[in-house]
DNA sequence: CTATTATTCCAATGATCATTAGAATAGCGC
DNA sequence: GCGCTATTCTAATGATCATTGGAATAATAG
C-alpha cells in the first residue's frame, strides 16, 4: 500500500462522517435525537419528513456510526451512538454561528434580536434554582421531559401551555427551557406567558448543551 | 416566516459546513493548511491533484467561510479562516476513530500496529525536552518548520535525513514528529533512524495538534 | 503594450445523492 | 397459518457535485 493509497482511505473514512452531516434535514435529526431516543415515525414527524425518507436518511447516519438502534415490538428506536456526536455537533453549530454571517441574520429575523429575550445562562438559572425562587418549565413534548429534564423542572409542553396556567403561580418569575439555543418552544412559551401578565425569562440553551457540560438529569415523571 | 422556515433556513446553513467536510480531498487540503499557509500551487503538489481541481475544492472551502486568501504577487496563500477550524477538524478526527473501526484498519495496515511505534506524548517530550536529553527532529518540508515549530526542534525533512544524518548525534535519543498523528514522515524517518543504528521514537502528535492544546510554538529558522 | 505565470471562471461530462414508488421484512396478535 | 403495523430494501428519477477542457483574469517582468 502506497503512501497514497493509505492517505486516500484515511481522509475518506474522515469524510464520511462529513458526508453525514452534508444535509439539513439529516442534521434536524441528530439534534433531535439529542433529547433523546425515538422512533423512526416519531422522528419523520418532528422533521416533517414522510417515513420512508427519514428512514433513508437514518440509514446514512448509521452507516457513519453516529447512531445506533433498538427494536422493541414493531417500533425501531434510534438513538446517539455516542455523546460526542452531540458535542461534534455543537462545535459544529458554533463554528457555523462564528463564521457564517446568515446564521445570525436567519436567527434574528425569526427569534427578534436575541438580546431582546434576555436570555438566562445555566449558571444564573443553577443560583435561581437553589434559592427556590422561579418556577421552572420545560416546555419540549412530554416524552422528551420524560427522557431526561433539568432538576426541578416541571414538565408543560407548549402546546398545552395555554390551558395549564393555572399551574403556574403569578408571583414568581417563570423561566422556560426547551431544546436548545435555536429551538422557539421557549421563545412562544416566554411571548404567551408575558402577554398573561408573568414575568418569564427564556434559557439560552437546552438539554444537549446542559449535558454536555455534565450536569445532573433527572429521568422519567 | 413559518417556524419551518426557520429550521430548514437554520439547518441549511449549518449543513454548508458539513458539505465543506465531505469531500476526503478537502478535508486533506485543511490538514495541510493546519500545517501553516500555503499557495494552490503548493496545496495541489502535496494533495497530489490538478491545480485546477485543488482551486475548486478551495472555492467550496471559501464559501463555508473555513479558509481564507491572500494574494502576494502572482500567487494566492490560503490560509486556515479561524483557529477553530482546525479544532474542529481534529474534533471530527476524533469521531471517525472512536465510531469508525476502518481508521483503525488503514492505520494499522500502514503504520504497523501503532504500539509498535512507542509514541512519545506531548506530556513526555515537554519533560525531555525540559532535561534536554534528547535531539528534536522536525521532518515536515521545510517551509511549514519555517510557518511554526516546536521551539527546540530542527528541522531536517524527511527526504534529506539520510543525507544529513551528520547534524544528528548517536549518543542521544533522537525524537521525530510532523503533521500529526496520521502524518507517516515521522514513521519513516524512525524506520531509517533505527536502521541506522539510532535509538529512535516519534511523537504521536503534531503542530495543529500542539497549536491546539496552546502550547508555544517558534517561527522562522 | 506583450509575454508569462498563477489562478479562476465557464461549461459540459459523468458520478453520486436525495427522493419516492412498490415490494419485502420483522414482529405481533389471532 | 393470516392480517396488521412499522420499517426497510430495491430500483428508478431527477438534482447536485466533482472533474476537466478551454477561455478569462490578475499581477509582474520586459
Amino acid at each position: 500500500m502506497s503512501q497514497r493509497d493509505f492517505k486516500d482511505a484515511l481522509y475518506e473514512q474522515f469524510a464520511r462522517i462529513g458526508h453525514a452531516m452534508s444535509s439539513p434535514k439529516r442534521i434536524e435529526l441528530l439534534e433531535l435525537l439529542g433529547q433523546g431516543e425515538k422512533s423512526v415515525d416519531a422522528l419523520a414527524a418532528h422533521a416533517d419528513l414522510p417515513v420512508k425518507n427519514t428512514s433513508a436518511h437514518l440509514r446514512v447516519l448509521r452507516q457513519a456510526r453516529l447512531v445506533e438502534r433498538r427494536r422493541e415490538g414493531t417500533y425501531l428506536y434510534y438513538r446517539l451512538a455516542d455523546d460526542k456526536v452531540i458535542h461534534f455537533l455543537k462545535e459544529m453549530e458554533e463554528l457555523g454561528r462564528i463564521r457564517l454571517a446568515e446564521v445570525e441574520r436567519v436567527t434574528n429575523t425569526y427569534l427578534r434580536s436575541r438580546d431582546e429575550l434576555e436570555p438566562v445562562t445555566f449558571g444564573e438559572l443553577r443560583r435561581l434554582l437553589k434559592r427556590a425562587e422561579i418556577t421552572l418549565i420545560d416546555v419540549r413534548p412530554r416524552d422528551e421531559y420524560r427522557a431526561g429534564h433539568i432538576p426541578g423542572a416541571i414538565s408543560v409542553p407548549v402546546a398545552e401551555l395555554r390551558d395549564h396556567l393555572h399551574k403556574i403561580p403569578k408571583g414568581r418569575e417563570v423561566i422556560a427551557y426547551c431544546r436548545g439555543p435555536y429551538c422557539v418552544y421557549s421563545v412562544e412559551a416566554m411571548a404567551l406567558l408575558r402577554r398573561r401578565g408573568y414575568r418569564a425569562r427564556r434559557v439560552e440553551n437546552g438539554i444537549p448543551e446542559w449535558r454536555a457540560l455534565g450536569l445532573a438529569v433527572a429521568i422519567g415523571e
